[in-house]
This record gives structure tokens, sequence and C-alpha cells, in this order.
DNA sequence: GTCAGTCAGGGGTAT
DNA sequence: ACCCCTGACTGACCT
């Protein structure tokens, strides 16, 4: 997406706002990342004008000759943020609604200072919302309805019951359907709620995504099989899915026990939607996909083409040689699910496929691997590792072309035969997963990182240390730069109405639709279970002091601080810059952006 | 917090 | 129908 911001070196014209958020894929290396200088020939709406860190928001305003490049509706009424019941020329609700200019939060984990605007101000922010950023927001605050919604979400309230009404009058006569609905019936008797419960259908919200995407996007999707740009609007596209299908399924179906697949959900759409890329398998690199590209999910391997099968490690095609067909290897994961050997980064030791219970068999992707040792093909590597900034989940690395160099038997640990498989990377590719392997190293022992100057700038302030580097001359850090964990304000700030918070002792969870500060961000949990936003808004409630959930509460994820592990920089041309070590997840949590607040005179 | 165990899944190939 | 280096969830275990 960095490609899309821009082909010149001047910089904003300032006529719009950088503040905005974009929906984007996280950068793949620690390599810094600048917008591309080369022409962009791709079929896709994408910018023509720009200058590097020009940021515009996805429903625009665009500068001049600046074409919208978010894959969803965008209208001038989508511009309005503030604007009740935005809809999309179709008539649906947007589902990627647009997202105002950021609102610094205040900090949550700062003791209150002792004077009594201060104090207040904390209480404010702590409610949820921030001081300062109450007055940019108050226009949306006063277009809350009687219930306590708020508009934003284009699901909230009237729109909420006429949205999904009719799910209700669908009828789901298959086995599930009925044991779902059953449950839901369940949760919903034992809750005794003061407004009309918005019903949930995954379907009726599915419908309303899909049809909120542009079908411009979608046409290109189709015709244009294999680039950039189609990889990440499919990448994009799949992950807000993802997102909102879990939102909606957790929120209507709360039962523990329950395992809810929203990836797998959001992967067949999209595939019976061909929202994918590449859906034709060939030997060797794929467009639009780079080495080094991360992946969070199997399903997105499938989606960009890199690796077809959902589950199995190995992918393979026949190939016609000569008068017969054989079976060749086109790419492998290596996730651990066996006894590989990833001593050196350069050197994969794979076993072959077949669970330890009997001899593993010359057949399917270990027959594929063979042929493709004897024919010398390249195979892709996409490498599985642990995340460590969210222990739940996996990474999958993009790692490059190998090729088999050998192969052999060996006994398992439970005595049956195994194949073995040496792959051996290609040389000058570049660094993806030892990269990866490298900060695994960095985040143990901050100093081995070369050029380190200070291994945390934030002398504390922040749960993780924040790196200072400089590995491209002597500079020894920033001028005129002075770490702030938290807002800082020249003078108090007004205090506005006291909130009220939530009576969850345990903490809010999905489905609860008698919590208060559900209710307030639009009868839906923002985040989801490992702190990913889960649905594009431009206001957060966040559950604040006067709530009477625990500090580890779903929805008080900005106040846990900071939590990845980031670096500030030197680059070679463009002074310093701020990158991670972590991967990030799109909607995640980064950081409070902090600093001094100055009035208008001042600026 | 970590780990192993459980289980419902989807895409693709083989039959 | 079958295969498979998923991923969400649970509960035992440890610190």
């Amino acid at each position: 997406m960095e490609q899309s911001l821009g082909q010149q070196s001047n910089p904003a014209s300032g006529s719009f706002d950088k503040s905005r958020i974009l929906n984007v894929k996280p950068l793949r290396s620690l390599v810094p990342v600048f917008p591309s200088q080369s022409p962009n020939s791709s079929s896709f709406p994408t910018p023509q004008a720009g200058a590097p860190f020009v940021c515009a928001s996805p429903s625009g305003p665009f500068p001049p000759g600046f074409a919208p490049f978010y894959p969803f509706f965008t209208s001038s009424e989508s511009q309005r943020p503030f604007e009740q019941n935005s809809q999309s020329p179709s008539g649906v609700p947007f589902v990627g609604n647009p997202i105002s200019a950021a609102v610094p939060l205040n900090s949550f984990r700062t003791p209150p200072p002792s004077t009594a605007g201060t104090a207040n101000l904390h209480r404010e922010a702590a409610n949820g919302d921030a001081g300062s950023s109450r007055r940019n927001t108050r226009n949306r605050l006063q277009s809350q309805n009687h219930s306590g919604f708020t508009e934003e979400d284009g699901y909230s309230n009237s729109q909420n019951q006429s949205s999904f009404r009719h799910i209700t009058d669908t009828e789901d006569t298959t086995k599930a359907g009925r044991r779902k609905s059953k449950s839901q019936k369940q949760t919903r008797g034992a809750l005794d709620v003061g407004f009309a419960l918005p019903e949930f259908d995954v379907d009726s919200v599915v419908n309303e995504f899909l049809a909120s995407i542009n079908p411009l996007v979608i046409d290109a999707l189709r015709k244009d099989d294999g680039s950039k740009e189609s990889a990440e609007y499919t990448l994009m596209i799949f992950d807000l899915l993802r997102r909102r299908i879990s939102q909606v399924e957790e929120a209507k179906d709360s039962t523990p026990g329950v395992i809810r697949r929203p990836d797998l959900k959001a992967g067949a759409l999209l595939m019976t939607k061909g929202i994918r890329s590449n859906s034709k398998k060939r030997i060797g690199a794929v467009p639009g996909v780079q080495v080094g590209d991360i992946f969070f999910f199997r399903m997105e391997l499938c989606l960009v083409g890199l690796h077809a099968p959902s589950m199995a490690g190995i992918d393979y095609m026949g190939i016609k040689i000569s008068q017969e067909e054989e079976p060749l290897a086109v790419s492998i994961v290596s996730s651990g699910g066996y006894e590989d050997d990833v001593e050196d980064g350069d050197v994969l030791i794979y076993s072959g496929q077949g669970k330890e219970v009997k001899d593993q068999k010359l057949e399917r992707g270990n027959l594929a691997l063979e042929k493709s040792l004897h024919r010398g093909n390249d195979v892709r590597v996409v490498r599985g590792i642990k995340d460590l900034a969210n222990p739940t989940g996996k990474v999958y690395v993009y790692d490059g072309l190998y090729k088999i160099q050998e192969s052999w038997t060996d006994k398992g640990k439970s005595g049956f035969n195994i194949f073995k498989y040496k792959l051996v990377r290609l040389p000058s590719q570049p660094a993806a997963y030892m990269t990866w392997r490298s900060i695994q190293q960095w985040s143990e022992k901050p100093t081995s990182r070369i050029g380190v100057i200070l291994p945390d700038l934030t002398s504390g302030a922040e749960n993780v240390p924040v790196c200072l580097v400089n590995d491209v001359d002597s500079e020894k850090g920033p001028p005129y730069f002075t770490y702030l964990p938290s807002l800082k304000y020249s003078k108090p700030i007004n205090p506005v109405e006291p909130c009220t918070g939530c009576i969850c002792i345990g903490g809010c969870l999905p489905g609860n639709f008698n919590c208060h500060c559900i209710q307030k961000n639009g009868s839906c949990l923002p985040y989801s279970a490992n702190g990913v936003l889960v649905n594009l808004k431009s206001l957060i409630y966040e559950c604040g002091p006067s709530c009477q959930c625990p500090a580890n509460c779903r929805n008080r994820v900005s106040q846990g601080g900071l939590k990845l592990r980031l670096e500030v920089f030197k680059t070679k041309d463009k002074g310093w810059g701020l990158r991670s070590w972590d991967p990030i997840r799109a909607g995640a949590f980064i950081c409070e952006y902090a600093g001094e607040v100055i009035d208008n005179a001042k600026a």
C-alpha cells in the first residue's frame, strides 16, 4: 500500500488531513519503506500524484489527481463523518465507515494530578473520551439519540433494527441453524434489557459487507489476476470481513465452548465470490507477493495464490512432461508440526506428510517433493513462526524460493519411517525469515542489535523498552526530542458531563447487551479477544474508572499501554523514523499518540 | 502463562 | 471421500 501513497518527493500540500488512518497491510521488513518512485500501470484506482508520507483517508477527501484507492464505496456523504445514517449509493450502510481525524487518547496509566481541573480531565478521559478531543467530538456526541447510541457505525438503533429485522423472519432449517437459534434464544431470555436489541445474523452482515465493496474493485480483482494491488485488496477485504464476522458471531452467541472460525468463513466466501488473486497454480514466484511478506492466517496464503491447501503443508500440481504428467511441488509451509530442522536460515530440513502412526508413503505431496528433487524446480517456502506480540497467533513469512537438494528416510520419534527433504534457499533474495529470527534474539537481548544507542529511550516509562538505533551514521539520536508517554497540557481542560460506567464485575463480554459500555459502542464490543479493533469506527468508548470491570477487561485495550517492541531508527536520507519489531495486525492498538497539547495561537 | 488435547473446518486431489 | 505442518478453545499444570 505504501506505493499507493505517491510518487513525488514534494511535501504534502496540507489541503487534507494527514492524521487520518488507513487500513493497510503491515510493513514486511525492517528495511525502511518509502513510497515507490516507479510509475504504476495497474488497472486499479491508484493515485497519480502525491508525496512521501502523504496520507489520505480511505473515504477522502483526496488532493488533486489523487484517486480513491480504498475498495469500498465512497461518496460525498461519507466524507461527513458526523452525518447520521450514512448510506452507500445502493442504500446499504457503509461497512467501512469514514474515520475522522485521529483523536489523541488520554493516558489512563498516569495518576491524576492534584489540580481540580486536571483531575476532572482524567475522570472524563477514562470514561472513554479524551480531554481536548472531546471538543472535537462534540458534534458527534450531540448526534447521539435518546437511547445513548452514536450513529457513527451505521448499525445502531433504529437502523440496526431495520438492518437486522428480516433475519428473525428468515427460517434456518439446517441442524446448525436450529441449534444456534436455540442457544440464541436462551442467551436472550436471560437478559432483561431496557432497549430494543439488534438482531445479529452473520449472513446479512456479510451480504451488507459485500454490497459495500465497490464493484469496480471486484471487477478489477477478477480481471487483474496477480498484482501487488490485487493481493493487497484481497487481504484487506479478507481481514475486514473476518473481523466483522468474528464480532457479529461473538455478540450473537457468546456461549463458551463454541469454536468459531471467522477466518475460514471469510476465506470461503471470498473464494466463492472470486475475490482472490493468482487463482491459477504456478511454479516459482507469485505476482504481487514479495519475499518477506507476512500473513496471519493460512487462508490468506490460499487467497493470494501462494499456497492453495488450507491445512496441508505441501502444495503440488500436475505438470505435463513429454507424454506423461507428473506431480511437482510448488510450495511448502514449514510450521513446526513435524520434526523439522531449522538450524540454518538458508537450509530447511522438511518432513514429508503423513501422521506418525504408520510409515509414510511416497505419494501425494511426498511424491511431488521427490519429483521436484529430480526436476530441480523452484519451490516456494513459507515459514510459520510464533507471534511473540500475540501468543495465541502465528505469523507466516514468505521466505522466497528454495531448491530441493536431497531426500532420505528417517525413523521418527514414534519409530515409523518418515521422508526428509533438504531444501536450500536460492541466493540473492532479500532477508525474510532470518529477519524474524534476529528479532527474536533482539527481544531477548536488545544490545545484540547492531547500532543500538539506547536500549530503552523511554527510560522505563513504557511496559516494554523502545530501542534507539542508528546503523547508518554517527548521530547519537534525534535532536529536540523528549519522550512523553502521555499527553501534556499547557493549561487545564474544562470538565464535561460525567459518564455512567458499566457493572460488568468480571469484565465486559460480547453479547451482554446490559453493558452500558457495549451499548455506547453500538451494542458490539469494539475489540476482539486479542485486543484488535473489529470494526472501522471513528470513536471507541473504552471502560473507565466509574466502570466495575477489572483492568484486564476486553474493553480497556488502549489503557494497557504499549505492548509492541518499537524502535526509533535513523534512515539513510530521511531523518529518524519509527518501526516495529513485532508484526502488527490491522486494527491492533500500537501506542498513544502523545505529546504536548498546544492551542491554535501557539501553533 | 504454557502446554497438550480436542474438534469443526476448507481447499484440493483422488477415486 | 479423504487428507492435511489450522486455529479456537479448554483444562491441567506450573510459577
